[in-house]
DNA sequence: TTATACATTACGGTTTTCCGTAAAATAACC
DNA sequence: GGTTATTTTACGGAAAACCGTAATGTATAA
């Protein structure tokens, strides 16, 4: 079993019971940080002593209060924490379900496990432990597996999230073009943006923009 | 303090955390819910055994999964309860944040409490247990406070909710007067429909329409 | 009842978006 | 190099949205 563990959530609630999990599964040092600045001085605290964390549980969406912070949400932790140790275990725990997320998780930060909030999920997060602890295992919460061969998902490029983020910022079509010719993003004309967004009007369903623009903020694309 | 009590609440990491601190508080009786449904039987029950619960704490969202069910929501259930048992003492738990939705919590459905999901809400939640023990005192969390006298949510009113949800559905302003028409909503003439959505775009500051509901969905309205 | 304010509807011109077609540019293939 | 796809750009007419103004309707109070 893992020796020590490191838990990053800002929930105290959730805390709680994570904390509780891992003390049933015999882990002996377990910590827990509800920001992720603290949760990375943790890791280099750690290391330091030379008693480095053996995985770290995170959530992804951390809220913001009063206090000032660097890393803001679990993405930015883990991808500083991997800068800091790049062979600890990672378990993300979110009940994050945006495929186009979670895909991005594992392809980009490598993580070792996702883990979705739900009504068993201190369940899968044990399952999810026991699985990692394998060298090379990975672990993805069941109803979640659709999203690593999810073809929509492949089918959206950065251009198409761009030109996305453009019109739920009111852009218009015709300042996108002077927009992107700017930032040196192509293709750029008025007729390719116009394109585009018709391409994501039939494949979304969307009746006209307004519709396509509802239907990104609900899959978290915009 | 209470004698039995009933948490409602999907997520199981929270359920486990949430029962801890009932105890802590010496709260004899304890059951939970992981669907309304599931809690509005339990509450029927405890009436029939003339052994009622004294208090509900529930969550405001239920994932949905395979399980078929009536009741969807906190909100649906808190409505069902209020008929089944009006006098129960109700406790929001939610990670809700839109003072849209909490305000009608209040107004609407009479909660006693609304505790915000957070880094110190477990705390919170027990200064609420024990504020609404007093009879008619009610309990917000702090950072919600504002919602009660916010001017924006006062000013926004359910033509203008309707006619954002019919954009965000993609119905052309065109089809919107028949919609309303049929709906027996009024205003319901196209230029009525140009006007209102021309003053929420003033109102929210957007560029254009496709702004305007890029806005209402980060609100929570759509 | 009349005057006044306010809400709603009607209308018309302008801008933006929409959508199909065609030309130009680029990439892939032989 | 030349040929064939594919992508990108250009253009123009139709539809939808935008926006100001005027007319109509409705409620309120003198």
């Amino acid at each position: 079993m893992f020796k020590k563990v490191l838990v990053a959530e800002d929930f105290d609630s959730i805390n709680i019971a994570v904390i509780q999990t891992l003390k049933e599964l015999d882990v002996i040092q377990i910590e827990h940080a509800k920001y992720c600045d603290d949760a990375l001085l943790k890791i280099r605290k750690a290391n330091l002593d030379n008693e480095p964390f053996d995985l770290l549980i995170s959530d992804l969406s951390f809220v913001q209060d009063h206090r000032k912070v660097t890393l803001k949400s679990g993405d930015d932790l883990i991808e500083a924490v991997k800068k800091e140790q790049p062979k600890i275990k990672i378990i993300v725990y979110s009940i994050e379900d945006k495929g186009f997320r979670i895909k991005s998780l594992f392809e980009n930060l490598n993580i070792h496990a996702f883990v979705h909030k739900g009504r068993k999920s201190i369940l899968e997060l044990k399952i999810a432990i026991t699985t990692i602890l394998t060298e090379n295992l990975k672990y993805i919460s069941p109803q979640m597996n659709y999203v690593l061969q999810d073809k929509i998902i492949n089918e959206i490029d950065d251009f198409d999230i761009e030109l996305i983020k453009q019109l739920s910022y009111g852009v218009a079509q015709d300042k996108i073009e002077e927009k992107f010719k700017e930032l040196g993003i192509t293709p750029n004309s008025k007729s390719a943006i116009e394109k585009r967004v018709s391409k994501l009007k039939d494949y979304f369903k969307a009746n006209n923009t307004v519709h396509l623009i509802a239907i990104a903020k609900d899959l978290g694309i915009a």
